[in-house]
RNA sequence: GCGCCUGUAGCUCAGAGGAUAGAGCGCUGGUCUCCGGAACCAGAGGCCGUGGGUUCAAAUCCCACCAGGCGCGCCA
């Protein structure tokens, strides 16, 4: 709702502008008053404009003001502060539109809207799932959530890197460590203590110290690897079996927490399918990259880096100092090689194609698909053909992603690399004491760092499923203390659904920037500033209503906005009370804008921000207001319907998080 | 050495160049016979890392410095 009045004021401010100073403009700002009582919107303008004109900033404020064309819903606009333009909407006509928006079914990608795919999650297929990984998955699953609540098409699709260095380490550990046989790992990952993905966390840890005791050792390694990418043999029939099995558990992991996927494209039909000698043919022909014939990088092929190509471009191939290797002298190709020719891809623009087999289906029918070498099979949607990509990956790959950004566009795809977005967010660490909880030695220097960072390598971290269990445990304690004659099926859902609400919102309350120190005290709190509040809130709200129905059977929220006439809600939007009422009415209106402004700045902890600054906004008012005491039929109604946009507003905020409103808290 | 990120209340974090810098946690004190307290209110607590600059206006932009983190491999 709120969003297009932004739109509309823009356009007049720029109009009156021009009328009354034939100035033209490109970017109009408006922004939120410091204080609600101000303004509604508030526009800085005439400050800039004061000195071009050479009139002062109220001056200009009280002139445009007044040569401001009409805009439907704002009832008045006059001068604030220095030099302001502020805005006074219509309170009662915007409250309504919000009541009919918040009641407008979720509508699907507009008929013109040019596929996004946004990658996410992306874990290694060879051990199981930990907290840097939830931190990926969360803010891609909302990211989605928010571009398709925005009426974008978008395409989710989880890369498995499943014939890689971390999946040979794994083989090598069931192959040299523990003498499995095929049909004994078959057993294993068939069952379900300890599940194939924890067993390999250990065992991927004990393959490291296996290497370090002689490192000779490592050409198993290479060996296993070597296997691996030809694709027959026992070796890579090992490898194929682990890395799918995991997969499984990986995609069981996400849905625990509501994220999933369409598409699951495996670096194995990536090899199989020649994807890279199609790439390596157009990068060779457009001169992207250069074959090295002497210096460090003899028999190399390599790309110049923007540092490289700053010192010039004459420099010959063979003196690059810092130039990324595509190519090995070997011929092997490196990983930023296969990722140009899957970025390409998904433009459209390597000219081949996976062929898909159905992977997975999810309990609500929807299908996640795989790549394959081999036919597809009916029914495969058309993947790829991307307008824009995101790539959420964390900020310690910026370096890669700029490579192959880079390499989209040496091959003259100038759009496209502009249009391949790495979604970079900084790392999940774990605060020192979480660290020694865990068992992980510190050095002094470390106790005093603000995270550890940990290695996966070594078996360290915290898992994705134990803290999911254990925040399932302390929600399900927390809700049997409320509620003892609960049967155990219904609080076990209740457990999960605020245990999922507190993890996503932990994951996304903070800015991608900011470096998470992960601790167990933190992400098990469900006070204050958390998804359980949330929760909480339109539980709350929705109280009421069912509180409603028990003492009045034929109440019907249907017939609410009927019950508010337009004078009513004017009347009732005036007062203390009624700026009371507006502060919350207004915030609930401005979901469809803050959607578009997280979208734009690609940015999910706004929303959290947003939602949460919501639910006190509501709390504040439901802790003042008795709503189902209100004598007054006209004012009860108003309240209500107030109530009811709120918690509607609140739920689809919720939505975007990836977080369910409980029956109960 | 080069590149990217960070420095705001005791702690964890927000702060599209604009009006008196905010929230949660913690601490202190209060609210409620209720639509369920996973709540609400109040208070204490800030040279916004330091120093320059740009601007009518800087926590925000630019430069330098200090401190911390992460990258920079024929690993991924």
């Amino acid at each position: 709702m709120i969003a297009q009045l932004h739109r509309a004021l823009r356009d007049a401010v720029r109009a009156a502008v021009k009328t009354r100073y034939q100035v033209e403009l490109e970017a109009v700002v408006l922004e939120k008053p410091p204080q609600a009582k101000l303004a509604d919107l508030a526009c800085p303008l005439p400050f800039e404009l004061a000195r071009r004109l050479k009139h002062s900033p109220r001056e200009i404020a009280r002139e445009l003001a007044a040569a401001l064309p009409r805009v439907e819903g704002v009832e008045r606009a006059d001068v604030g502060g220095g030099g302001y333009i502020n805005f006074h909407f219509d309170r009662a006509a915007v409250f309504q539109a919000a009541v009919r928006e918040s009641r407008a079914p979720v509508t699907g990608p507009r008929a013109d809207a040019a596929k996004i795919i946004v990658e996410h999650t992306n874990i290694n297929p060879n051990k199981a799932a930990h907290v840097g990984h939830l931190r990926n998955a969360a803010l891609g699953d909302s990211f989605v959530r928010l571009l398709r609540f925005t009426r974008q098409r978008v395409e989710v699709q989880n890369y498995i890197d499943n014939t890689g260095v971390q999946v040979a380490d794994v083989v090598v550990g069931f192959e040299h460590l523990e003498k499995k046989s095929v049909v004994e790992v078959e057993k294993l990952a068939a069952g379900s203590s300890p599940p194939l993905d924890h067993y390999c966390w250990d065992l991927y840890a004990r393959v490291t110290e296996f290497y370090e005791e002689d490192p000779q050792r490592l050409d198993l390694r290479a060996q296993a690897l070597m296997a691996i990418e030809d694709g027959s043999g026992e070796t890579a029939r090992l490898a194929e079996l682990v890395s799918t099995a995991i997969v499984r558990r990986h995609l069981e992991t996400m849905a625990r927490l509501g994220v999933y996927y369409d598409l699951l494209p495996r670096e194995s039909e990536i090899l199989r399918l020649k994807f890279w000698d199609a790439a390596f043919e157009q990068l060779k022909q457009r001169g992207a990259i250069e074959l090295a014939t002497t210096g460090k990088n003899k028999g190399c092929w390599v790309m110049r880096t923007a540092t490289a190509e700053k010192a010039s471009a004459a420099v010959p191939a063979d003196e690059l100092d810092d130039a990324k290797i595509i190519v090995r002298s070997n011929g092997t190709v490196t990983y930023v090689g296969k990722d140009i020719a899957y970025q390409l891809w998904k433009f459209g623009l390597l000219g081949r194609d996976f062929a898909y087999r159905r992977f997975h289906t999810y309990p609500d029918g929807r299908v996640v698909w795989m790549s394959s070498a081999e036919r597809s099979e009916p029914g495969a949607p058309p993947f790829g053909h991307a307008l824009t990509v995101y790539n959420v990956i964390d900020a310690r790959q910026s370096y890669l992603q700029d490579i192959v950004a880079a390499g989209v566009e040496a091959l003259g795809h100038r759009e496209q690399a502009a249009r391949s977005v790495h979604f970079a967010y900084e790392m999940v660490g774990l605060s020192p004491r979480c660290a020694r909880e865990l068992g992980i030695e510190l050095s002094a220097e470390e106790e005093k760092r603000p995270f550890i960072e940990v290695s996966g390598r070594k078996g360290q971290g915290v898992k994705a499923d134990d803290l999911l269990d254990a925040l399932e445990q302390s929600a399900r304690r927390e809700v049997e203390s409320r509620h003892p004659d609960l049967d155990p099926a219904t609080s076990d859902l209740l457990a999960h659904k605020i245990a999922v609400a507190a993890l996503r919102f932990f994951m996304l309350r903070v800015t991608r920037n900011t470096t998470i120190a992960f601790d167990f005290k933190d992400a098990l709190s469900f006070d204050g500033e958390t998804g359980p509040y949330l929760q909480y809130s339109v539980v709350r709200a929705r109280n009421i209503f069912r509180k409603l129905r028990e003492s009045e059977p034929s109440f019907q929220v249907d017939g609410l906005p009927a019950q508010v006439s337009p004078a009513a809600a004017k009347k009732l939007f005036t007062g203390e009370s009624g700026d009371e009422f507006w502060a919350l009415a207004s915030q609930a209106a401005e979901l469809d804008w803050m959607a578009e402004i997280v979208v734009s700045q690609q940015e999910p902890a706004l929303v959290a921000k947003w939602t949460f600054g919501l639910a006190q906004q509501f709390n504040l008012f439901y802790h003042r207001h008795h709503i189902v005491s209100e004598a007054d039929p006209e004012r009860r109604a108003f309240l209500l319907l107030l109530t009811d946009l709120v918690q509607r507003q609140l739920a689809r905020a919720l939505d975007l998080l990836g977080i369910e409103v409980p029956e109960r808290m």
